[in-house]
DNA sequence: TTGTAAGCGTTATCAC
DNA sequence: GTGATAACGCTTACAA
């Protein structure tokens, strides 16, 4: 099954030179003279030689790839991230190897140079003590965080401004004249959830409005738990005019349920979401929503991680803040 | 920067064996005796080894990974196989590497056995030259499509039966009293996209219904290219009174841009998707579809490159047909 | 500028 | 059942 490839050793025996000279010719070409790259990149061409990437990495020690943990790949924010990351690894010859967490893969494998040269966490509600820098992390390859975390952790970390988003949320809709508001939220164990939710509450005051408990309603980013809150919404007896909701998926489940329940949107409620995924647009109503660099924070996280691998750990690096943007559709509306 | 781990050797000094016997113990545990076994595990605990993998690939002559080739990640629909894909390939130890197309990365580059133990195919439209077995083809891994492919091709490949899903689709609006029925194709380079085209046409053609040249809109799978058709359903004098699309991302697009003018789906069109996307049950309305076993196309397609890896190049692997599935939601109804 | 040669950490082959 | 040893294909001091 396994054949045999050219080699080095082919390709050096092909051009008359010596392996070394054929493996700088490749790697570093201003090492060699014009006249030898010449003859090798011939040799290469004639031979069709192809690096042996295992060989190379076994020699540099080093992977030759990063890892990604992402919660949850069939998320459409996510996979616009690894979008951006891959762009930028790519390049520069990094495979990019994703962990899907919600697959149940030992997060632990991966928190070791042996198996990756760099790792990018999109997944804010890791378990801490995994990723906490300690003295059992002997082994741990550099880190980029692109997601909310802890405080107390100078690592890189690259991530947008939830608080701003959330109170531009509500600044959206008091503007509209609303001051029954409600939040829909993410999961508990979730950084982003926390941050968010608490840029809510602090907008809210700001405004001096009432933040209700019975109005801070309970999600976990999905699509599902969007309709089920939308459930939760008609049981109430006295319901909010608008409802910030913590991702987009939340507020389009939300909002179909809704529609399925004859409940319309923005006419009975607003609803502001959350990210800005490519549906979001065209959604029925198109959504007013919090927009999130995606593109941007995937290549930011790369481009970050590339440095503290290269041993730059500069203070420039340990907290990029990423702004976001309201955008006004249709799914939010003055109140009548 | 980079530290010097555990090797297989300091695990043996630990254990008071040889380095193969460390090696067998972990990799063929039944070739060593149970005692020693244990011997082994204990030292691999107690110095915290973990297996370099590149050394290990060097010495079996092999990658470790597989490619798996997407024409764009950003498609939750692929998201999804990926998922079911990484479900088979993590267990058994492989590396998934993801190749978007659509980025431009270099395809030929994964073409060979150098760079990865095997490839899975999920984009339709790749150029046909690039992908034909052929004398060129010397250092190929073995390939699966999971997705349409050429007919005069049988390498291994895993589909759904697209031709039968576009007749679901027609039979489903003929129920409903439909007669003057369109189509929102995908890309004219893609097999999908003829594919299903040409079940319409034999379904259509089956009711006795006039295929209508200007009711056949060009699309691109994408919810963008959706939108735009709508303009261009809009500017018909005589317009069809239900449209079934390609795929669920247009159909979305197709009833967002609708909804902006004014037009409301079911009552004055039908509309049917194909993909059964995660939005398709929450949008507005409900999306009628075609539901493709998503993470069992990607299950099947792991598993049956992994039966081709291991030289298994049995009859029953050359083509695989996935049954799909209408589903009946709100985007469809009886005409008036 | 180029060649020589010593590994990188593992596994497979051969003896014992 | 276990141990010694030679690769796997590449890079990089060091020498020329």
């Amino acid at each position: 099954m396994i054949k045999s490839y050219p080699r080095i050793r082919d390709v050096a025996q092909a051009a008359g030179v010596s392996t070394a000279t054929v493996s700088r010719a490749l790697s570093c070409p201003e090492l060699v003279s014009a006249e030898t790259r010449a003859l090798v990149l011939k040799a290469v061409e004639a031979t069709g030689y192809r690096i042996n990437h295992a060989a190379r990495n076994l020699r540099r020690r080093r992977t030759g790839g990063i890892v990604v943990l992402v919660p949850n790949l069939a998320n459409p924010f996510f996979s616009r991230i690894l979008s951006g990351i891959t762009s930028v690894m790519a390049p520069v010859g990094y495979n990019v190897l994703i962990a899907d967490t919600k697959q149940g893969e030992h997060i632990r494998d991966y928190l070791h140079h042996n198996r990756a040269d760099g790792l990018i966490v999109l997944d804010a509600k890791l378990p801490e003590d995994v990723l906490m820098a300690g003295a059992s992390a002997r082994y741990e390859p550099p880190i980029v965080f692109a997601c909310e975390w802890v405080e107390n952790d100078n690592r890189p970390r690259v991530v947008i401004d939830n608080m701003h988003g959330a109170a531009l949320a509500v600044d959206h809709l008091v503007e509209l004249g609303h001051h029954r508001i409600g939040h829909l939220m993410g999961p508990p164990d979730n950084i982003l959830t926390v941050t968010r939710a608490e840029g809510f509450r602090q907008a809210m005051k700001r405004y001096g409005l009432t933040i209700r408990p019975d109005w801070m309603l309970k999600g976990d980013f999905s699509l599902a738990s969007g309709a089920e809150a939308a459930h939760r919404w008609l049981a109430l007896e006295d319901r909010p005019s608008a409802i910030f909701c913590s991702s987009d998926a939340m507020a389009c489940g939300f909002i179909g349920e809704l529609h399925k329940r004859g409940i319309r949107v923005p006419e009975e409620v607003s609803v502001v979401g959350f990210d800005d995924i490519d549906i979001a647009a065209h959604f029925v109503p198109a959504l007013t929503t919090i927009a999130q660099p995606r593109d941007l924070i995937g290549q930011t996280a790369a481009k970050t991680l590339l440095a503290v691998m290269q041993g730059q750990g500069g203070e420039q690096l340990q907290k990029q803040v990423l702004e976001v943007e309201l955008i006004r559709r249709q799914s939010t509306a003055r109140i009548a």
